[in-house]
DNA sequence: CTTCGCTATATCCTGCTGTGCATAACGAAT
DNA sequence: ATTCGTTATGCACAGCAGGATATAGCGAAG
């Protein structure tokens, strides 16, 4: 078979008509845990830092305490951490996305059998 | 409560890099059911004609056997049915969407906690 | 045999999303 | 003080998905 058949789940928290998190903002909050920085998260991940920024400020704005700190400065001066409300909210969602992941797993096989 | 919070979710059947089937599609095809042409669906729903036949060509390509059964010529001559295969699938996805949005809800309230 | 509304397809155009680039201010280390 | 790597912000540009439009051929009904 070289026809790859899948599911593509996504889910997104939205708040009004803004995007408060989804899939891209869980892997930016982690990018951001793991270098310490949004810039050097932005370009971990190949996006521009304009848009890394832009999604951690939708972020911010749209939960009522934010999920990440962030201060100017650099060289070890300024940066970026979750904070305690990041780490949770991104932990609460990532669940969300497993089980979602596994229940459509379980449709995954009848639906593929019409799949060319 | 000015703001309106809500998990948007979407879960598309892929194969290859095609989106096989969809929210979209599965709302094209209702249409379609309904109106009994490609065309008449493409306006009851506000898109262009050309977008609603490239998603059923997309469906009739990605699925071993075509999921809309189409004939030229108007006025009672030609026009668009849905298959049993076109209405099968469509009643798994539905199932599916529904399984879903059923989790989902389940872990709202919580990540609702958080929003602004 | 003309007309109507459809399928099928190509071409052009537009709007939106995100990138690239520029700038300013800042904080720590050297 | 100078340098470095940040945050924060604006603006011009490109790529692309989808809309608008044009055309050709078809089939049943009148």
């Amino acid at each position: 078979m070289a026809s790859k058949k899948y599911i593509k789940l996504r889910a997104r928290l939205m708040r009004d008509e803004e995007i408060a998190f989804g899939p891209g903002k869980a892997d930016l909050l982690a990018a951001i845990d793991r270098t310490g920085s949004i810039s050097a998260a932005a370009r971990d991940m190949g996006m521009s830092y304009r848009r890394a920024w832009l999604l951690v400020d939708t972020m911010n704005r749209c939960f009522r305490s934010p999920l990440v700190d962030s201060a100017p400065g650099g060289k070890h001066g300024g940066g970026a951490r979750l904070t305690d409300t990041g780490r949770r909210v991104r932990q609460r969602y990532l669940e969300m996305e497993a089980a979602l992941r596994a229940l459509a797993d379980e449709f995954e096989k009848d639906l593929n059998k019409d799949l060319r």
